[in-house]
DNA sequence: CCACACTATGTCTGAAGTGACATAGTCGAT
DNA sequence: ATCGACTATGTCACTTCAGACATAGTGTGG
């Protein structure tokens, strides 16, 4: 009954052991870039996992209110979370909102939709960078079996979504004429 | 206030008046690849629009319980849709299971996710080919303000996309050894 | 010494989305 | 004739998610 965003979870701890602030954290970078939570998410699923005993912690004295909570997998969650890896993703609905409104592009004026367009190449440029620069800090892709292919793996797929974003962008550009 | 789904809504109607069930039937295909409602969605969303002026209808006599509702744009919905087009989309939360099993792919067995990838390789392959074929029956771009215009050019971006998801499975499956 | 940023936990409200349930007419095939 | 698929509208319960609110210790810089 875990649900997919327990996994995500399950998939930071799996890398050492983290605070449901942590957690928050890494849910920002890098696995923002494919799966997000707030806080607030986060604390709530870790008490369903905790009920679930997937994973459990040891109190700390910290800031706050409340004590520290430094959480780790138990050897069932492990379990689950391998079990889970390997099974075929359920495809989830896609919602685009730029491709929305390219489907009704028809409507505006092609002038406001070639600087729409602009903007969203420009961000995905910048991005492409980004990615690049990170892709050079690897010395080629990590053997499998490191954590660190996780990491080098996904860099890939953002750096081949950003070309093929960039791409379309660039060609929808063009089909809307040089706008002099 | 209107959501993005009810833009979406705003946007099929623009194409031409139907029922809440021929919206429901749009959002399942074309526009289902990138942006999905359940029909529950879209007779609670049509209320809304209904609420703010932005359509109208025509009842007719139909089947089932109720009568059958043709919804139109009134000029109000027209011009929201309009200005919609071209405001910058905000950036949703990116949720791909396949890419955050990929991060914890490094827990698995790489026959497994080798197999794991074959499979996706050969859902994005299918999908491909019935993209290209969608394409070749288009003979070249649409001018824009032909309303086939937002068809073609988010088949473009469907085309691009697959092929990139599956060079990026074909690099994964490759990286995972050739498992004989 | 004070302000501010950061660490750290949690609750609550409301919106968005999913899937089941409910109803009923029409039309084609067996 | 009857069965099933399709047209057509809607409600309800549940889950997920986003963002605001609430609390409080620690460490750094001015």
């Amino acid at each position: 009954m875990t649900s997919t965003l327990g996994f995500a979870v399950l998939a930071v701890l799996a890398r050492g052991d983290r605070t449901g602030y942590d957690i928050a954290a890494a849910m920002r970078r890098p696995i923002g870039f494919f799966w997000t939570a707030g806080h607030s998410q986060i604390h709530a699923e870790l008490q369903k996992l905790l009920a679930a005993g997937l994973v459990g912690y040891e109190a700390e004295h910290g800031p706050g209110p409340q004590d520290k909570k430094v959480y780790h997998l138990t050897d069932e969650g492990s379990a689950e979370l391998r079990a889970w890896v390997t099974r075929p993703p359920k495809e989830r609905p896609e919602r685009d909102e730029l491709v929305l409104k390219t489907y009704a592009a028809w409507l505006a004026e092609a002038g406001l939709v070639r600087r729409m367009f602009a903007d969203q190449l420009a961000a995905h440029e910048a991005r492409l960078a980004e990615y690049e620069r990170e892709e050079a800090a690897f010395g080629g892709p990590p053997s499998f079996g490191d954590p660190r292919f996780g990491n080098y793996a996904t860099l890939r797929c953002g750096l081949g979504y950003e070309r093929h974003r960039a791409e379309w962008c660039r060609w929808m550009i063009d089909q809307l004429g040089d706008g002099s």
